[in-house]
Parts: structure tokens; sequence; C-alpha cells
DNA sequence: ACCCTGGATTGACTTATATCAAGCGTATTT
DNA sequence: AAATACGCTTGATATAAGTCAATCCAGGGT
């Protein structure tokens, strides 16, 4: 018995339309509830992200492991956020990333061919589908211009003021590595920037 | 008279639909030809970007000047690419980029407000919306993902094997500022590579 | 044909950030 | 409660890339 509450009330607020109690039975009937345990997989690179997650309590890393073994985390996200590699999951390619819970995880799943269903089946969420477009393709535009016009301190300092909630849930080497950084300079970069 | 034959068959083979005549028709009645010389500007910085175009012949770049007065190239565009700062053309926000015509540029623009009238009345356009929206992410998250993990030189090869038309049709000190270099760094990495 | 501008290259030097290593405190596991 | 692992900090050093400056070359405009 998983709270689809919180899938609810965020497709609604989203596309500011209503769900019906049909909508409502569509969505239960598909989306599954899974747990993930912390430092659980939700997805292991070279697997193809089947599922795309709504997440309705915890949070998660997307990140990469390069050649010399380092992390790169290109992605935290927390509830009621969408867990997927898209384009593993738009194109069933094998997926260059993981996916794992950084706390213990609760989300609903469903596979894309499912989502494509609602698409066409519930105004509400197709309304709402639309909308996470713009505010991806406007939010990834502005993490590019920061990932390349700004220096380490200014991208922290942005950090803190977009994302405030990522201080209290994440440890500082996550922040770290999110904005491309290593643990120590983000260390040394806090300590410089009261003075 | 300008071209909306390059706008109708990259609608049509995006989408995979056709247009019937009517479509056709509709996108003539709102598409406006614009022409800009090399140099002038599509947008400001400071102004609200009110059109979005479809690039017909030319090339275009989207860029920022932080307070030292530095330039950085965020996007490159060339023909059948959208031309818009997505952020600005969305909430109506006076927008912190500036688009400049790197070649005489041809486009069709349209109004956003005109947009959403095309994916209501016209299905091959909102398939091709929705196709061009799942291509973005894929192309933000893989841009982010080299901005982050990868090392210049790597970033520099991963742009010869995808965007090779861009050697061709940009100087190089863009080329750098896209990748987020130095013009001077770019050219001592290609002729290191050469080793 | 000539000048002039913009782009590319090269050298010398500076700076930001990564790396390696050690130490410390606190939370987690058993 | 002890043992362990994890995360954070700090110092010393290395490295990649930026900056500044000079020169050179090619193409476009007059």
């Amino acid at each position: 018995m998983s709270n689809f509450e919180a899938l609810f009330d965020y497709i609604q607020e989203i596309s500011g339309k209503l769900l019906s109690e049909d909508d409502k039975h569509l969505l239960m009937a598909h989306f599954k509830p899974k747990k993930l345990r912390k430092r659980q997989y939700f997805l292991q690179e070279g697997d193809v992200c089947k599922y795309i997650g709504f997440i309705v309590k915890g949070s998660a890393r997307t990140f990469t492991v390069d050649e010399k073994g380092h992390e790169h985390i290109l992605k935290l996200s927390l509830e009621n956020w969408w867990l997927a590699d898209f384009e593993s999951f738009y194109l069933l390619t094998p997926s260059r990333f993981n996916i794992e819970a950084l706390e213990d995880l609760e989300v609903l799943q469903s596979t894309n061919a499912q989502i494509e269903e609602y698409l066409k089946q519930i105004p509400a969420f197709s309304a709402m589908a639309n909308v996470i477009s713009q505010n991806y393709t406007i939010a990834n535009q502005k993490r590019m211009q920061a990932a390349m016009s700004y220096t380490a301190e200014e991208r922290y300092e942005d950090l803190v003021s977009n994302y405030p909630q990522f201080l209290q849930r994440f440890p500082q080497n996550m922040i770290a590595s999110y904005l491309g950084l290593s643990p120590e300079t983000l260390s040394r970069l806090k300590k410089n920037s009261f003075k």
C-alpha cells in the first residue's frame, strides 16, 4: 500500500488539471510501488532503464564512473522528482549511468509503454509532461550555463540559493561531485567564503 | 518568398507524419520569414525572447557575457535547428542570453501563442515537438556529462565525431568557447594530439 | 593593390583546482 | 562498548588551463 496521493497531488499541481476517479484507477493499475534500501541500485550501468520512477520518499543520485574509477554525479533527486536515465528509457539502449538510493527510497515505477498510454488517456498527465519538459529544458540550460561560465564558488552559491534542501539531505562530498569539484576543494571554498 | 519546404520536410521527417495542405497553409500563415545579416542579433540580453526561429539557412550562436566581459557560447546552431532562449520564450522573462548570426541567416519565426495553436491543430507538429523534447533531454544529459567528466581533449574529440560540421562552419575561437576553453588552450590541445 | 581586421599560434607566466596523504570526530555495526 | 567505516578538514605538491603579449597569416573592403 504505497502512497499514491503524492503522485496524484503532484500531477494535479503541475498540470493545473484534476484527475478523475478513472484516471486515478488507471494510474494505480500500472504504477508499481518499489522500495529500495540505502545503497541499493535503481539502475546499473550497462542495463536498459526499463522503468521510470516517481520518488515518494527518499533520495537518489545518478552518476557515472570514468576510466580512472572516479565517480561523477549528474543528478541528485528528492521527493516528487522523476528517476530515470531518459536516454536509455526512451531509446532502450544500455545506460551509461548508475542510479543509487542515498536514503531508503520509495518509488512508484512504470514502463515506457505504459507512460505512452497515460499520455494518450489522461489529459492531466499529458499536460504535466509538457510542463515538465519545459522545466527540464530551462533547468538544463541554466545548469549548462553555470557549468561553463561560473567559478566553483559561484556554482556553490547558486546551489545554496536554488536547492537549499540539498545541503540538508546530502553529504558534502556528494554535493562536491554534483558541482564537479573534489571534496577537498569544496571544503576549502566554504572556509574561504567566510572571510 | 522564403523556403517553407525546409520546414515542412523537417516536421514530416522528425514526426514521421505527413502534413496536409491545410496544415501547410496554417504554418505559412503564421511563420514569418526573417533575414539577418552576419553579426546581427536575433535576441539581445535583457529582451524577452518573443519569437522562436527555425533556421532555413545560416548559423548562429547563443552566448552570455560575464562580469569580466568574457563571452561564453552555450549553443551553436545550424540549418534545421530551432533558435530561442527557451526560458525567456516560455516564461516571458528577460533573457540572459544573446543570439547572434554568425553567417547571413534566414529563419522562419513564430510566437509562443502561435506555437501553442500549432500543437493543438497539427498532429505532425505536436508529434515533432515530443520527439524534439526527447532529443533535447538526451542531448542535454550527454553534454552535461561531457562537461563534468571529460577532459578538454575528450570534449574536443567528442565534438569532432558528433558534430564534424561545426569544424567547417565555425571559427576555432567559437568552438573553443563552446567547449568552455580559451582559444589558446584549444590551439595547443590540437597541436599536442598529433603526437 | 593595399590596408586592416579577425583569427590562429606560440611563449612566458599565473592561477585554480586536483591529487596525495595524514589526522580527527562521529555515526554505524556488531 | 569496541571496532570500523565514513565524511570532513588541512597541508604540501602537481597539473591543467587561463591570461597576457607578441607575431603571423589570410580574406574582405575600399
